[in-house]
DNA sequence: TCATTTTTTGACCGCATGGCCAGAATCTAG
DNA sequence: CTAGATTCTGGCCATGCGGTCAAAAAATGA
C-alpha cells in the first residue's frame, strides 16, 4: 500500500508525477474525443496503453483524476491569457485581449478547451448534483466583473449590472468553442473578431462626441 | 400486443393519451428535480406512481419520451412568447419581447426550461454523440436570424455577422436560466431587463445624432 | 356472465460503470 | 544475489441502467 496520495499530498517520486501526468493527458484526449460520459477509467486507460488499475492506484478516484485535469487546464489557460490582458492599457481594449486570448489558446490546443466544457456539465458527485457549481463559476466571473468595474470608473464602460454581464461573457465564450467545433468550417479568431466587438458595444459608455460631418 | 406506437403514430385511445400525458409530465418533474443523469425510468415511473414497465408500454424507448417532452415544452414556450413578438412595432422592441417573454415563460413555468436545457446537454445516442445536435440548435437560430436582418434592413440595427449574435443571444438566455435557478435571489425579470438592454446595444446601429446640448 | 383485449406488474436480462484486490512483475538497496 | 518496497495486471464485485417478458389484473363487449 501507500499513505500518500492523501488530499495533503506533498513531495511525490519523478515516476509518480510522470505517471500522473500520462494519465492526465490520456484522460484530457479521450474526454475530448469522446465525451465525458463515455470518458470511463477503462477507455482512459486504453488510451494511455496501461491497465485500469493504475489509474486507481495513482488517483483516489475518478473526481481526483478531473480535479487535475481541470487545475492543469485552468492554470495552463491562466498563463497564456492573463499576459496578453495586462498589456493592454484601457479596459475595452483587456475584454477584447480576453476573447481572443481564450480562443487563441483553444486554437493552440485543441481539445483542452472542450474538455473544460465537458468535465463541468457533465461531472456529478455522488448525489448527483454538478461536482463544479456555483462556487468554481464565482471564480471565473470576479475577474471579469473587477474589469467592468475598472472600465465603469475609467468612463470607458457605461453603468451596467457587471454580474449579468460576466455570467453572459462567459456563457458567450463557452458557445463560441461549442459552436466551432460543432462546425469546424466556422474561423474561431473571426468569430472571436466578432464577438469581442458585440460584448464592448454592450457596454461601452453612450459617445460623448456628435457624429462626424 | 399493440400495433400502434410506431413512428407513424395516429389516433391513440383516450386513456392511452392520459398515461402518455402523465408519463411526460412525471418526466419533466423528475429530470428537473434530480437532473437527466439522474433521472432514470425507474425513477420517472417512480414520481409517475407507476411500474416501470408502462413507459415501456406507452413509449418505444426512452428516447421517444424525450422527444415527446422536447416537443411539449417548445410548443408550449412558442404559443407563450411568440404572440408577445408580433405584437411589437420595430426589431429592437422585439427583440426585447423574445428575451422578457422566455424570462416570463420561465417565471410561469419553473422547470421546464431547466430540463429542456437538461436534456439537450445531456441526452446522447448509442454511439454517445449529443442526440439533439446541430441541426436542433439550427432550428433556434433561424428566426434570430431573420430578426436580425430585418433590424438591418430597417437600419435600426448595425452590420454585423449574425450567425455569431444568434449563438452568442441563445448562450445568454441558457446562462440566465442556469444562473437564475442556482441563485434563486436573483430576480430573474431584473436579469432579463439587463440583458435585452445588453443585447441591444450590442446591435444597433450607431446614433445618429449628436449627444443632447 | 364470461371470453377477449388492453393494461399493469415485478422479476429478470445483458451490459457498462467505478472501484477493489490478490498476485505477478519490476525496481531498489544492501 | 537477495529481500523488500513499489508498481502493475487482469479479473472480480456491487450497482444501476434501459429494456423485455410471462403472468396477473382490469377493462371491455356480447
Amino acid at each position: 500500500m501507500r499513505s500518500k496520495n492523501e488530499t495533503s499530498g506533498q513531495k511525490r517520486s519523478f515516476i509518480e508525477k510522470a505517471r500522473r501526468a500520462q494519465i492526465i493527458t490520456a484522460a484530457v484526449d479521450t474526454i475530448a474525443e469522446v465525451g465525458y460520459p463515455n470518458a470511463s477509467l477503462a477507455r482512459i486507460a486504453d488510451t494511455a496503453g496501461i491497465s485500469k488499475g493504475v489509474i486507481s492506484y495513482h488517483f483516489a478516484g475518478k473526481d481526483e483524476l478531473m480535479d487535475q485535469v481541470v487545475t492543469d487546464i485552468y492554470t495552463e489557460i491562466g498563463e497564456s491569457v492573463l499576459p496578453r490582458i495586462m498589456e493592454q492599457q484601457n479596459a475595452a481594449d483587456m475584454l477584447r485581449a480576453h476573447v481572443r486570448g481564450v480562443a487563441g489558446y483553444a486554437l493552440t490546443h485543441p481539445g483542452r478547451m472542450a474538455t473544460l466544457t465537458q468535465i463541468f456539465t457533465h461531472a456529478r458527485k455522488a448525489d448527483g448534483t454538478p461536482r463544479y457549481g456555483a462556487a468554481e463559476t464565482e471564480a471565473l466571473y470576479e475577474p471579469l466583473e473587477n474589469l467592468y468595474r475598472a472600465g465603469q470608473d475609467s468612463g470607458e464602460f457605461r453603468d451596467f449590472d457587471v454580474r449579468v454581464m460576466a455570467v453572459t461573457q462567459q456563457a458567450a465564450l463557452d458557445a463560441m468553442f461549442s459552436y466551432c467545433s460543432l462546425h469546424p468550417d466556422h474561423d474561431l479568431m473571426a468569430y472571436a473578431h466578432e464577438l469581442s466587438e458585440l460584448l464592448v458595444r454592450a457596454i461601452r459608455a453612450d459617445p460623448p462626441s456628435p457624429a462626424p460631418m
